[in-house]
Parts: C-alpha cells; sequence; structure tokens
RNA sequence: UCCGCGAUAGCUCAAUGGUGGAGCAUUCGGCUGUUAACCGAAGGGUUGCAGGUUCGAGUCCUGCUCGCGGAGCCA
C-alpha cells in the first residue's frame, strides 16, 4: 500500500493520494460530509460529496465512529476553509477496523478518566504534541553531548546497597545477594565513567519511593547526568547554561507548530539564553526576606521559595553555594568556607522549579571518608568510589537533569504526570 | 504521613430532606462547506461500598474504598 504522510500532503496538491490512519472527528452536512483524520504526522480534512462516491462508501463514511482505522484515497486540495490549509477530495473510503463507543471524546473530560485511560488519551492531539517534543528535547540533549565529545554511559538500574537509607528506595529481591533497589541516580557510576572517559553523560530512568504527591513529582522519571573529569562548580554552571539553552531554543525553531497546539506562550522561553544569573545561597535568602519570607540560614528551599526566587528574573536562574549539611556527601565544599558545599541549582521559571542539581564532586580522600562518616553511611559499600579518589583522583563536576520537570516547563504543563507517556505516581502505576 | 475536597447516565456536571435532570457521546431523522458544526427525536440510573437517623436520604451522621488539590518530603 503506497501512502502519503499527512504532514506531506502540501507536496501533493491536486494529485490523487492514499492516507492512512484514525478517525479523530467526524461532521456532516446533508450530501456532504468531513471526515477528520489523524496518523501521527498531522491530521487531514476529507470531504465526501455525495455523487463523487458510490452510495456504498458515503454510507460507509457515516457510518464509522470516532478511532476507527481507515485508508482514504482522494485528491489533495489547497483549501483555506480547512484545517492546515490543504483537505482531501475523498474517492475511496476503506475501513480497517470499525470501531464505535470510543471512550475519550472531543468534549471535556476529568484527569481520574483520563488517567484510567491514559493508553487512550495519548492519541488526543495536545498528548501527541507532547510527546513530539519531549522526543526533540531527547534528541537534543543527545546532540548536545555527542556534539561536545562526551561519551554516553549507561549505569545499572539495579544497585546492591541502600546507601541513603531505604525509606526512598524501591526494594527488590535479588538471588542469594539479599536485596536490590532501583537506582535513584547514576551519578556515582558516572563519576567513574568520567575518570575513564574524560566526558560522560548518563540518560536513563531513575526512580523515588518518596510519598510525594504533587504536581512536581513522578516515583520514576527520567534524568540525564553528565560528568566532566578537570573541572570545577563553574565550568559545570558554564555548561548547565548552555545546555539549556541549546534545548531550548532549538525545541522554539524545530517544534513550533507543536507549542501552538499547546497554546504555550514562549515570550517566556525566548529568553533562555547565556548568561543566567548566578545566586548566591545568601543572596537568594535576601530575596526571600525582602519578600516577606521568614527564612533561617540553612535551610534547603520550598517549592514557593523557589518560585519567589525565580520570579526576580526573566530566564533559569542558578544558585550556588548551599550550606553543606542540606546537599549530599559527595559534594566537595568551599575550601574557603567550608560551611558550603560548591553546588548548584538551577531554577526553571514561571514556577516550575528545580530542574537541574549539581556540583563539584568531593575529590580528596579523606575529606570524603570524614563525609561518608558524618552522615552515617557504611564505608564498605563505598570503596569503589573511594578508589576513584586513590588512582588519579582530579577535580570534577556534573549535573543531574530532570527531563519530565523539563519538558513540563517547555511545554507548559500543568502537572508532570503529561509529560511522560505513561506516568508512576503514589496513588497510580496503571495502565 | 498530614490538611482540605470529591464520588449521581459512557463523559462533564445539576438536583432546598419530598416525582433524579441537562449538555456531549450513542441510535434514528434533517441539512452540499462543516470547524468541539447545527436542528429534531429516542434509548440510557443499585446516586462508590456498608451501616445509621427520618414518615421519607443523591442530600444528614458514622465507618470504609477510591480519587483529586495542597503540604511535608524531594541524594
Amino acid at each position: 500500500m503506497q501512502k502519503v504522510n499527512i504532514s506531506d500532503l502540501y507536496q501533493f496538491v491536486e494529485k490523487e493520494v492514499t492516507i492512512a490512519g484514525w478517525l479523530y472527528n467526524k461532521r456532516s452536512s446533508g450530501k456532504i460530509k468531513f471526515l477528520v483524520v489523524r496518523d501521527g504526522t498531522g491530521y487531514a480534512q476529507c470531504v465526501y460529496f455525495k455523487g463523487n462516491v458510490s452510495d456504498e462508501v458515503f454510507d460507509k463514511a457515516d457510518r464509522i465512529g470516532q478511532e476507527s482505522s481507515l485508508v482514504v484515497k482522494g485528491i489533495v486540495k489547497a483549501q483555506p476553509k480547512a484545517p492546515g490549509g490543504y483537505e482531501l477530495d475523498a474517492r475511496d473510503l476503506t475501513i480497517i477496523h470499525e470501531t464505535h463507543d470510543y471512550p475519550i471524546t472531543p468534549k471535556e473530560h476529568g484527569i481520574e478518566f483520563l488517567l484510567d485511560n491514559r493508553h487512550l488519551w495519548l492519541r488526543s492531539k495536545r498528548q501527541v504534541a507532547i510527546m513530539k517534543i519531549r522526543h526533540r528535547v531527547v534528541k537534543a540533549i543527545r546532540d548536545f553531548f555527542d556534539g561536545r565529545g562526551f561519551t554516553l554511559l549507561d549505569t545499572p538500574i539495579l544497585t546492591p546497597n541502600a546507601v541513603e537509607g531505604t525509606s526512598t528506595l524501591f526494594e527488590t529481591t535479588y538471588f542469594d545477594l539479599g536485596s536490590a533497589y532501583l537506582t535513584q541516580s547514576g551519578q556515582l557510576y558516572a563519576e567513574a565513567g568520567a575518570l575513564a572517559l574524560g566526558k560522560v553523560y548518563t540518560f536513563g530512568p531513575t526512580f523515588r519511593a518518596e510519598k510525594s504527591k504533587t504536581r512536581r513529582h513522578l516515583t520514576e522519571f527520567w534524568m540525564i547526568e553528565p560528568e566532566v573529569a578537570f573541572a570545577d562548580l563553574n565550568d559545570d554552571m558554564d555548561l548547565a547554561e548552555e545546555f539549556l539553552e541549546y534545548i531550548v531554543q532549538t525545541v522554539l525553531k524545530e517544534k513550533e507548530e507543536e507549542l501552538n497546539i499547546l497554546e504555550r506562550d514562549t515570550t517566556k522561553l525566548k529568553n533562555v539564553k547565556k548568561p543566567f544569573p548566578r545566586v548566591h545561597y545568601d543572596e537568594a535568602i535576601e530575596i526571600l526576606r525582602k519578600n516577606g519570607v521568614d527564612f533561617q540560614w540553612g535551610n534547603d528551599f520550598g517549592g514557593g521559595d523557589e518560585t519567589i526566587i525565580s520570579e526576580q528574573f526573566d530566564r533559569p536562574v542558578m544558585v550556588h553555594h548551599y550550606p553543606a549539611e542540606v546537599k549530599a556527601f559527595y559534594m566537595k565544599r568551599d575550601p574557603e568556607n567550608p560551611k558550603y558545599a560548591l553546588a548548584v541549582d538551577v531554577l526553571a521559571p514561571e514556577g516550575y522549579g528545580e530542574i537541574i542539581g549539581g556540583s563539584q564532586r568531593e575529590d580528596d580522600l579523606n575529606l570524603l571518608l570524614e563525609r561518608i562518616k558524618e552522615h552515617n553511611l557504611p564505608q564498605s559499600a563505598f570503596e569503589w568510589y573511594l578508589d576513584l579518589r586513590r588512582f588519579g583522583s582530579v577535580p570534577h563536576a556534573g549535573f543531574g537533569l530532570g527531563l519530565e520537570r523539563t519538558v513540563s516547563w517547555i511545554c507548559g504543563l500543568e502537572h508532570l504526570r503529561e509529560a511522560i507517556p505513561f506516568p508512576r505516581m503514589i496513588y497510580r502505576n496503571t495502565p
């Protein structure tokens, strides 16, 4: 079957083509019927005039329900009245599978119903647009790193030790070795990779058994973690801003149609160009206090705090030098003032919050041993990680980007759950 | 885990403690340019589950289940 993608119809004006897809919507007016067909590349209005087709075909066009799969043969016409500017003057209709009572109609639905029907909801125009943008973000991420000498390093999903306490880890049995846990981050392994290959990045799913029930949390999400040898915190921030600029500007340039479908106001996205403002933790506290927040030094920022800070700027903001106590054991402390960690969070505008968390890593064996003791972590589990400081240790830094938070921000979504095909959340793991 | 809200037709919602309705969807009829088309008609209900109060409960009370919004949490 020779068929044409709907997105290519403009190349075939006044020519006869065949398209294959699903019935998205149907309207009729007596002796004329409009079938809107989707095929994953776009939407095409197919016009059936009584007289141009046999009565049998005309009746078929009347009978089929939404999401019936079908093949349409017709002549491409430039038609200003048609959505998209082109339509098919239909000459034939082949029904592949006739469907009735498709649950998701073109009218409004509640979120519970839509999530129960996520496998079908994905067919809707809005969800298709989001998935295409997600795909383009993924490709931009890979292009960015691949074009800058990074090597993709796949890190394990099953990990042996509950290094951060078991409360936020998904546990599974592992043969005679006891338990294994689904990874929360590939970072420690990425560090090993950076000392082997210089510049690496991971790209994979991560799992957090946090009992978080907010629009900014999933229990399973995708994370990208670059790690660079011979790099400090400033290098890390340089990389992060160049990275985000590349992703956002690429999507703006290449996914305009999808952003329009989502009715995304892109004026704020257009500002996402380096340099990003760099704000010291202490400056961030000043911003909060000026806005009436009673904030104690030493705490981490909550969701509302992040929004207030990011609202001061017209592009993502990088907050650095957090108190070491609230950050992870592997982050290097500032040699000039050890109460700070050489850490950075990148906060997205418009209330989307932290999309990147990163740091320079502790590269001194003895200091790292101290940190492990302070955090009451089992040293034996980290012997391999400590080896990275025993054999050719170098300053190195990296960060983690949450894919769904990034997609959610670029698409202007209300909730992370639409940014991934099949979201996993605390109270939902189906379909 | 805590706080708040909700569950009524396939979907989205209405119904003062007193005969359970509307729009969309579905089926049928009408219309030769519709844009979530429109017009007319029909079918469609164990009001989440269990108990209680009452002459009478979708509505009030108790418990449960499920979900939604938010908080905490988020190396």
